[in-house]
DNA sequence: TATACTCGGACACAATTAATCCGAGTAGCG
DNA sequence: CGCTACTCGGATTAATTGTGTCCGAGTATA
């Protein structure tokens, strides 16, 4: 099992748009983190479809985050970009062969998936506990706050 | 993301091998699931490799289970089927672009992958508190003991 | 010793992910 | 008021991973 890539990106640009209220275009997120421009337009498009950034068209267009950084949680992200089904499917694999469980015995989910389920909700629930804006402010500590701040200069400024 | 199809299997038949102490073959566990016995056989290799069930060639051979159903958890077989590597992998991506960090100032890891790996660890750490035996246990509560004590029979009788 | 049955790894096929391109639409400017 | 330049958006194509299958190596049995 692995996580799509474009996990990544998107929550880096989320971070990144913490520093800007000004419209951000996907060009130039692209640039920023020396990815395919085209690539990333997919991911931020999939957030868009989430509500959570908002695409400005025209001229001096492009993404701003359309809730407080406060309000967005990792698992947002994740859920939008990465699709909202369980990660564990179960093909109700118990109603099937000699000794299939017959069905309207299956009133409650079987317990393998019900166990793997659980350990999922813990997953969310950990990703549901972090926000973005938890994440720039490590960035910040980490990173000293310059960093962030040189990076907001350059977006809203025009040299690419 | 999507996790493998295999682990659902893999698990039914770490249940199933609780209720024989006899070598299983791997067509018989295809057969009580009625799923493909050659791709069956990959899964159970797998676990073989982890040391999670014991392969016996030979007429009468098959897979036994290597250690108690107490002593394996789900995070066993998980790890097992679907691979060690984590789910999240990070791409140092805050090294790269014209902000890029100096790669010496990278000692602690980026706080995105820092946050998306402690949610896996709370996944993992679900996973690992469940055990083999106690996924026996709910199915003998749900379906009856003597669900399992019939499938212990037919899997050491000859019956097909 | 021969045999029949087992596992084990090497070999094709399909689905999902990754990456790219071009068209629709809008804000700014002359 | 019309034009241009810039933006997003979805449809299209390559690459990777997961899925499914096959045949050969090895061993306990008779």
């Amino acid at each position: 099992m692995k996580m799509s890539g474009g996990v990544e990106w998107a929550l880096h640009c989320c971070v990144v748009l913490t520093a800007s209220n000004t419209p951000v275009p996907a060009a130039k997120l692209a640039e920023l983190h020396d990815v395919s421009s085209s690539y990333l337009a997919k991911q931020l498009q999939a957030l868009a479809r989430a509500d959570l950034i908002h695409s400005v068209q025209g001229k001096s267009g492009g993404y701003v985050l359309t809730r407080a950084p406060e309000s967005i949680t990792l698992l947002d992200v994740v859920r939008a970009v990465d699709g909202p089904g369980p990660t564990f499917v179960c093909t109700e694999i118990r109603q099937r062969g000699p000794f299939a469980t017959p069905a309207d015995a299956c009133t409650t989910p079987c317990p393998v998936a019900r166990a793997m389920w659980a350990a999922e909700d813990a997953w969310r629930q950990a990703l549901a506990a972090v926000t973005i804006a938890d994440l720039a402010r490590d960035v910040d500590t980490n990173s000293g706050p310059e960093a962030l701040a040189g990076i907001q200069t350059w977006l809203t400024g025009g040299a690419g």
